[in-house]
Order: structure tokens, then C-alpha cells, then sequence
DNA sequence: GCATTGACGAAGG
DNA sequence: CCCTTCGCCAATG
């Protein structure tokens, strides 16, 4: 079940008023890929129906870190299976020792066999 | 309140 | 096949 993230403690409010189900689904699907997996943005913002806003998914990870959960952000990467979103870690290494640590071989900033340990949510969540 | 910028992705040249 | 443009939506200046 999704929990609700309180807006006001975990992320600030829309000012439109607008409900933060994006965000929360991001987090929501990123706190259930399994260990040695990886997923993509793109691959997230599909499971929540928009796929045009992978843009959100990389926003809400930027989030993540102010969130006091603790979100695994390393087994996000983009569609080409690039850690395009090292450079936002404590260090530029931590993203590719977290993955290798869980299994992941990770070879020129880039996830080594991205297709096989690709986690799709829309098929584990069967939606 | 408008303009710019993103941890993206697909499409067009 | 590489580079550019556009779309998406929220945050920031």
C-alpha cells in the first residue's frame, strides 16, 4: 500500500494545490526494485501513465534526498542503463560502488547487461 | 509572473 | 549514426 507522503514534511506543495502522486509513486516504485535490479526513468514515469515526464521521475530523485526515506536512487538510471545521476551522490563513485556492491557490474558509467537486469515495474507491480 | 533549467526520452535532420 | 529539437512539469532565479 502507498503510503502518503506528507506534502508539507517530505516535499513542499504544489502551488496549485495539486496532489504530489507523482512524486509519491516515484518513491513509492523506486523503494520496491529489488536488490540487483535497476529500472529507468523513463520506465517509471510509464508505470504512472506519463511517460513524457521521465524528467519528473529524475526531479523527484533529486528530492529523494531531502525525503528522510531512504530511496535507492542508484538503481535508477536512464534508458541507456547510464549513471547519469552520479554526479548528484554524495560522490561521483558512490552511485557505481553502491550498484557493484549489489551485484551490478557497471562498466564506463553505464550498467553491463542494462536489459536483463532491467526491472519493469509495470510487469512486477502487474498493473 | 516570465524565462531558464533539469538525474529523460523519443523523433527528426 | 551523431546531433539537435521538442515535449513533459515542477522548481528556481
Amino acid at each position: 500500500m502507498r503510503k502518503k507522503i506528507k506534502s508539507s514534511d517530505e516535499l513542499p506543495l504544489n502551488h496549485s494545490g495539486k496532489e504530489y502522486n507523482f512524486f509519491e509513486n516515484v518513491f513509492d516504485v523506486v523503494l520496491q526494485i529489488p536488490k540487483g535490479r535497476v529500472t529507468s526513468y523513463g520506465a517509471i514515469a510509464q508505470y504512472l501513465g506519463t511517460k513524457m515526464s521521465a524528467r519528473m521521475v529524475g526531479w523527484a530523485m533529486n528530492a529523494s534526498h531531502q525525503s528522510s526515506k531512504k530511496i535507492p536512487a542508484h538503481r535508477v538510471v536512464n534508458r541507456n542503463g547510464m549513471l547519469t545521476g552520479k554526479h548528484h551522490f554524495a560522490t561521483p563513485t558512490l552511485m557505481e560502488e553502491l550498484l557493484k556492491k549489489e551485484g551490478i557490474a557497471v562498466k564506463d558509467d553505464t550498467v553491463v547487461d542494462f536489459k536483463k537486469i532491467f526491472w519493469n515495474p509495470k510487469e512486477s507491480l502487474n498493473v
